[in-house]
DNA sequence: CGTTTGATTGACACGAGTCAACACCAGTGG
DNA sequence: CCACTGGTGTTGACTCGTGTCAATCAAACG
């Protein structure tokens, strides 16, 4: 069984042999990394690209009155950096939400890869796309949909996502967040959070606790929400030519 | 004087004489779209990609509801759907704001930069990780920030962008948006937006009018909002290679 | 000139924030 | 083995920022 990263990839361009040995090799070395721990903190310059193989993490910036935005969640096969290897400095920080694997790619390695393997240099670019598109449909959660749908519609992505590297089980997932990150990733404040859930769970929607989440009704939980996955772009198999 | 595309590329790195050549070509032959107008719709799959050479656009999103929001602002010297070339089809929409200068750069055209304008190439995903990042500010700045915060940050970043590609007139720049549409980018109301624009103006902060806004004080403006520059990555020249 | 679109204002309602208390663990150390 | 601790989840009461609705005004326009 591949790891995340590469049953990434190869969602979006078929990979080679020599491409998927070489992906291997590099992921060969993975650090464990506690929960709550930041990967990488705004303004660093790292000169490594970290890559999670396994756990959550986010992307997340403190607002000068104190409170927390989280902008992105990190899931396994989500690379963190890979931006920074290109505008040098982080304009925010990364931390994990849970125990991850990371890998942290060389400098060396990425330059390998940018020139040597085009494959996969398309399928990075591919994500940072999609990336940026889920950036936006996040605006339009945290800006246009009622508290409630804006939970909901992360739900749904959220599951979206797993599915796609193989982490979905049953009808729901791992989810090792709590309520008050929860609350920094929809804007709200994690009493608010909280009610939202106690709402979605009366409704017999979902189950939710500190291990993981199980959706009861993925039909009506979409409807719900809005939810249409396109911007996802998980649908297009192989890409046009960069 | 070079075009705001040229210029916008040049902040990032410097261009060869055949590099500029190539670029003026491209931009040799603008069309002249209204304000108001859809130039790629959500759904579609462009064969050109578009680029603004003068006036405001902006991406956006309707939602069911029938609530617009919009995510992003493409001011003189932005592309609409790089994107869209890799992913093929559009997540979003865009329209113009303002009347608009417009050039539509052909596939083969594309193809060719890619092929063999490495300079070019760069530049053009390094202005991509700058939207990525801008996206990430929003994101802080429609779920963190109070509405009077939310559009203070919003003019301090428009003034920092437009400053960048020369179009900082004084204190302040045009700014052809509506209250409606200001109150749609930054996910409030009309009403509410109209509110926050009096405040600022009774603080005599801003002089805004239909055709453009002017900064009264802007240090009291960043400091009001938290503005740092940091996430626009304008002070860097010349990256590194991806 | 009417017509239309955008800006402005006031009254009122409501979703969400804040504050504070309490419950419920899991871990820790005595 | 059990008190103690700190983090998380839960709940209620109250406040307040924004949304909604509706009327009016101002400016642009055919």
């Amino acid at each position: 069984m591949p790891n995340a990263f590469i049953r990434k990839l190869n969602l979006f361009a078929p990979l080679s042999g020599p491409d998927t040995k070489l992906l291997e090799q590099i992921c060969s070395k993975p650090l464990s990394i506690n929960a709550r721990q930041d990967l990488i903190q705004e303004g660093e310059a790292p000169d490594v690209v970290h890559l999670i193989l396994d756990g959550f993490a986010c992307r997340y910036k403190i607002v000068p009155e104190g409170t927390r935005s989280i902008m992105a969640y990190l899931l396994p096969g989500d690379m963190c950096d890979w931006h920074a290897f290109i505008l040098r400095e982080m304009d925010h920080s990364v931390a994990t939400l849970s125990p991850c694997r990371v890998v942290e790619i060389p400098r060396a390695a990425v330059l390998e890869i940018t020139d040597k393997y085009p494959a996969i240099t398309r399928a990075l670019w591919w994500i940072a796309l999609v990336d940026e598109a889920v950036l936006r449909e996040w605006i339009v959660n945290v800006s246009r949909r009622s508290a409630t749908e804006a939970v909901t519609h992360l739900f749904c992505e959220l599951l979206a996502r797993l599915e796609a590297v193989g982490l979905r089980v049953e009808n729901g997932f791992e989810f090792p967040v709590t309520q008050s990150e929860l609350a920094d990733t929809v804007g709200m404040s994690a009493v608010h959070a909280n009610r939202v859930i106690q709402e979605l769970r009366a409704r017999k929607l979902i189950v939710l606790n500190p291990h993981g989440l199980q959706i009861l009704d993925i039909e009506a939980l979409k409807q719900l929400a809005g939810f249409r996955p396109n911007y996802l772009h998980l649908s297009i198999k192989g890409g046009r030519e960069a």
